[in-house]
Parts: C-alpha cells; sequence; structure tokens
DNA sequence: TTATTTGTTTGGAATAATTCTAATGTTGTG
DNA sequence: CACAACATTAGAATTATTCCAAACAAATAA
C-alpha cells in the first residue's frame, strides 16, 4: 500500500484514492486488462468511479512509465504492404509511421507449442522533423 | 495490373474490380494509410464505393498475409503493469495475450536522429490452449 | 440463352471504445 | 478560512469498425 502510493509520488503523480487504488489493481492483475475492464472491477469498491477517470489514470500512468499501453496504432488500425520485413516507429507528435529494417531471422522462439503467425517490432518516440520543430518553438512534454 | 491481379488470384482472393484497386493502391502508397484513407482517396475513382468493402477487402488482404495489419490490440487497448521487459503474444481466437521473455539490450537503433521511448514486440498467432481444443473438434481457418 | 447459385458490393444502421465537457468535489497553500 | 489548482463525475459526443439486408455481378447448369 505505501509502496503504491510512493511509486505514484515518484513518479510524480498525486495518488489520489482512485489512482492507487487502479495502480494497485495493475500490479495485482497480470492480466492485461482493457480500461473497461479495470473500471468494472473496481466500481464495486468505488460505486462512485467514473470510466473517464479511469481512463485518465491509466493515461497517465503509461505517460510516467509505470504501466505499459499495449501495442496499438491510435486513434484507426493503420495498413501496410507487405514487403520485407521491417519493423515500425510511430511518431506521438505526428503520428505518421516510419518503416526501419529490422532483422527477423533472429526469431524469439518464445512460447512453445503455440503457433506465430506474425511478428512485428513497434517502437514510439518523437521523429526527427518533430524534434526539428520542437527545437525552434518550445520543448515537447 | 495482371501482376495485381495474379497476386491475388494466388492468394485464392477473386480479383474483383474493387479489390484489384484497393490492393493497387496498397503496393503504389507506402504510406501506412488508415481504411478511411485508401477510401477517400478511392471514392473519387470509384464513385460507389463502401466502406465496407474497403474493410472488408483489407482483412481479406491481411488474412492472406498480401498486407499486414500493423499492429493493434482489438478490440480495445490492454494495458500491462510495466514490470520488466517481455514480449506479448495475442492469440487469435480467444484474445489473451501472453508475456514471453524478450531480450530488449538487443536494441535495433534504427532510424537516427529519433528519440525511441518505447519498444515491444508484438507476436500474433494461435495460443496452446485455443490448439487443443481445436485438435478435439475440427481445424481453424 | 435463361435460370440458378454463389459470392460481392452497397449504404445505412448499429455497436462500442474513447474523448470531451461542464459541473462538482477535493486538496493544499497563503 | 478563502482561494487556487487540480481531480473526479456523469453523460453526451465522437469516431472507428462491424453488421445487415438488399441489390448486383459472375459463374455454372439446364
Amino acid at each position: 500500500m505505501g509502496s503504491v502510493v510512493s511509486e505514484l509520488e515518484n513518479a510524480g503523480i498525486k495518488p489520489s484514492y482512485q489512482r492507487v487504488r487502479i495502480f494497485e489493481y495493475m500490479q495485482m492483475n497480470r492480466t492485461h486488462p482493457t480500461a473497461d475492464q479495470v473500471f468494472l472491477d473496481l466500481k464495486d469498491a468505488i460505486p462512485t468511479l467514473a470510466k473517464a477517470t479511469v481512463y485518465n489514470t491509466l493515461h497517465a500512468l503509461a505517460e510516467k512509465g509505470l504501466i505499459r499501453e499495449l501495442s496499438t496504432v491510435q486513434p484507426s488500425t493503420r495498413y501496410d504492404y507487405a514487403a520485407e520485413d521491417h519493423g515500425h516507429f510511430t511518431c506521438r507528435i505526428c503520428n505518421r509511421i516510419y518503416d526501419f529494417p529490422y532483422d527477423f531471422d533472429s526469431r524469439h522462439s518464445a512460447l512453445s507449442g503455440f503457433v506465430v503467425e506474425s511478428q512485428e517490432i513497434v517502437q514510439k518516440g518523437i521523429c526527427q522533423a518533430c524534434l526539428k520543430k520542437a527545437q525552434q518553438n518550445s520543448a515537447f512534454p
């Protein structure tokens, strides 16, 4: 409990009751839940909980690196002609997607007994063009 | 043109006019477009084109491996407590997400001048549990 | 050719995830 | 205590995607 609070504080997030409970939930439930699952599982304990709070909190936690938002391409799915293998970098400012070469013969066999039909490397961050713009204006959050 | 048609045929997709135009578009526009972008860019040339057709076709192409659907977690974003680095395997049958160990110090530097804030390995396929069930009943498509 | 079957496209309605907004509530500070 | 800053709430709004029934096209059989 205390550790949850101080982890939040260390990350610069005020440990409100809701935030503590949501982060606690994420630590204890390693089930890769959706925002809705978090909401449903907590609303008995916190009857006034709003879904927007769950989204706000999950986004805040993800921004500080306390949780991860599993690979999504926001806001809508992007499609790519399937040429040679390559990784994808998504810029969180301009939302552009860049390809980068990636050597896939180092396939990580991972889970035995599973059929892997596709594999992808996904990076997120800020692209060069947006970094340049940022230097001229001011820094990004 | 002929090659587009025969690629579709080889993949077992009937080369209807719409499908040919959409696949052609994907080959010529390596911009990782959304379904909506494909729709908007083609509807002048194909005035009756329906968005559902774009979705149907993109899904069919992706299923046959002619294009890729860039890493999304469907239908809604999943969150994960950010412990040690690991990859994620999503089962396309039961939608469960499995962690697998992944060594991230082999970071692929990729694009120079870009700030990489997060990196993830994403696999999709069929998990062991669903494979087992499939053997008892019948095969998956 | 015509009739029949099979598969495709269309357009709009339905669904569902996420974001937005305005009002209310809470916390910390002077 | 008052005020400012921030958080939460509830529900409406937005938007991507799927669903559905009807119209259409192509392929096949009679």
